[in-house]
RNA sequence: GUGGCCUUAGCUCAAUUGGCAGAGCAUCGGAUUGUGGCUCCGAAGGUCGCGGGUUCGAGCCCCGCAGGCCACCCCA
């Protein structure tokens, strides 16, 4: 009922999610740099070629769910906002001359993402991604080095069960000749098609694999398998990927149906799902290698493999698994409440804060004109470890401080405030 | 983009067959004038999502729109 909302699909952050937010941005910025990745910001938006070229014209995300800007001016320019991150690091790599530098190139970013789909739960027109790129490197022991990655992110950051699904969508070499086999196999099917599946499998067959349609899981499971239809070189690189995981002790399981919706990816695909929750938004991140997409972008032929993270969706498991945990996060009280016996005086409230506030400590001045009383049940709730009380005794170059946690209270002179606060956090509350 | 369900205070929810919009929590204030957490008292807070229609009268019935949710589509 409020005049003005949030636009349809976005969402206010407020302090208590956010902190949920700042904790995950943190633990990927760690994990990031113990494994030699480097933070990269690329725009919000690119030219809208950049993602018709290198996502694929016919996948959904660019046919029906492209953020697209209205252009100011006639200088044909058509800009959309990025509904994933890679095509415009990747546009980076090229445009910088990245292929210059050490390879792989080893890349992150964690940001906002959009696409104009149809909002629900976990699912949104603006969207958080943690997202991990590493360019100029054929694998497949990156590949594993990168899906450990991921799954390291969950586990790291506490979210239960959760499942590392991997498959090879082959590459030029082999996929054409088994979407060719798909197609007829569908096609000697036809009459068992719905409608809306028919309709697609002209379009794009693979997707033709992962349907929900209870109709056709009989057909799926009989149908033929990429797996089977690899060339030597893409199956070895399989084989490899699934042997290094292996080694590495992380759970996957191969997934015939994964194929991604985005036209980019060559070989390794992989996806992140939780298992067992309400709701379909289980996919938690996902990811694969695209060995073609530098060079559809305009640089040389230049392998590359990455994922993204659904941050919003991390932090809705998190929330239905832990519960408390995000709101502790974010529930950190000053160390102290500077309060005053005297209603009407600010002004030694807000100094007395100043010169705590310059020594380093997190410290609040009330400078609400309300009773002592009042003041004090402020800090209470604020969860502040201490009060400041100034009174008439700082004639006499006193003030009280107040345990709040403890109920004693001592008087102390201003000029030892600073240190004597910073030494009783440090016994009391182990920092 | 398709279909279904839902929308009352900041939050969670009440309101009889259509008959004067309420509670709890939260917020703010008070309980003889310098000491919080408990308790008591009080205040503020609502175009009942928005716009039409039916009716003497609509939070309640009908239509449209918006937003949220669910299932598709698809993904994060």
């Amino acid at each position: 009922m409020p005049t003005y909302r949030a636009p349809r699909g976005t969402r206010d952050l407020l302090p208590d999610d956010r902190a949920v937010f700042d904790r995950l941005m943190r633990l990927g910025a760690d994990l990031t740099r113990r494994y030699g990745y480097r933070p990269i910001e690329t725009p919000l938006f690119e030219q809208t070629a950049v993602f018709e070229r290198g996502i694929g014209e016919v996948t959904d995300v660019v046919e029906k769910e492209l953020f697209r800007l209205a252009p100011r001016t006639d200088e044909s320019e058509a800009w959309a906002l990025r509904p994933e991150p890679t095509a415009g690091i990747v546009r980076a790599y090229v445009q910088h001359g990245m292929q210059t530098w050490p390879q792989p190139v080893k890349l992150t970013t964690t940001g906002p993402m959009f696409r104009y789909d149809r909002p629900q739960a976990g699912r949104y027109r603006q969207f958080w991604q943690f997202d991990v790129e590493a360019i100029g490197d054929p694998g497949p022991a990156i590949d594993a080095e990168i899906v450990e990655l991921g799954h390291r992110f969950y586990t790291e950051a506490g979210v239960q069960g959760v499942e590392v699904l991997v498959n090879s969508i082959g590459d030029p070499a082999c996929r054409p000749a088994y979407i060719a086999t798909l197609t007829d196999y569908y096609r000697g099917h036809l009459a068992k098609l719905p409608p809306t599946e028919r309709d697609r499998l002209e379009r794009n067959v693979l997707r033709l694999l992962d349907s929900k349609d209870p109709d056709m899981a009989g057909l799926n499971a009989a149908a033929p398998r990429i797996t089977d239809h690899l060339c030597e070189a893409c199956s070895a690189h399989f084989e490899s990927v699934k042997a290094h995981l292996a080694a590495l002790g992380v759970p996957f399981r191969v997934e015939p149906g994964l194929v991604r919706g985005l036209d980019y990816y060559t070989r390794t695909a992989f996806e992140f799902y939780v298992a067992g929750r309400e709701g379909q938004q289980q996919a938690l991140g996902g990811g694969g290698r695209y060995d073609g997409l530098v060079a559809l972008l305009g640089g040389r032929p230049t392998p590359g493999i990455g994922f993204g993270l659904g941050l919003d969706r991390v932090a809705l498991v998190l929330a239905e698994q832990g519960g408390a945990d995000g709101a502790a996060a974010g529930a950190e009280g000053p160390l102290a409440v500077v309060v005053s016996a005297d209603p009407d005086d600010t002004v030694s409230r807000l100094r007395i804060a100043t010169e705590l506030r310059a020594a380093g400590l997190r410290v609040r001045a009330d400078l609400a004109r309300r009773k002592l009383g009042r003041q004090l049940e402020s800090a209470g709730k604020d969860g502040a470890h201490f009060a400041v009380i100034v009174g008439e005794e700082l004639v006499d170059g006193q003030v009280q401080v107040r345990d709040l946690q403890a109920g004693t209270q001592r008087t102390v002179a201003p000029g030892d405030l600073a240190r004597e606060l910073a030494r009783a956090e440090a016994t009391h509350h182990h920092g």
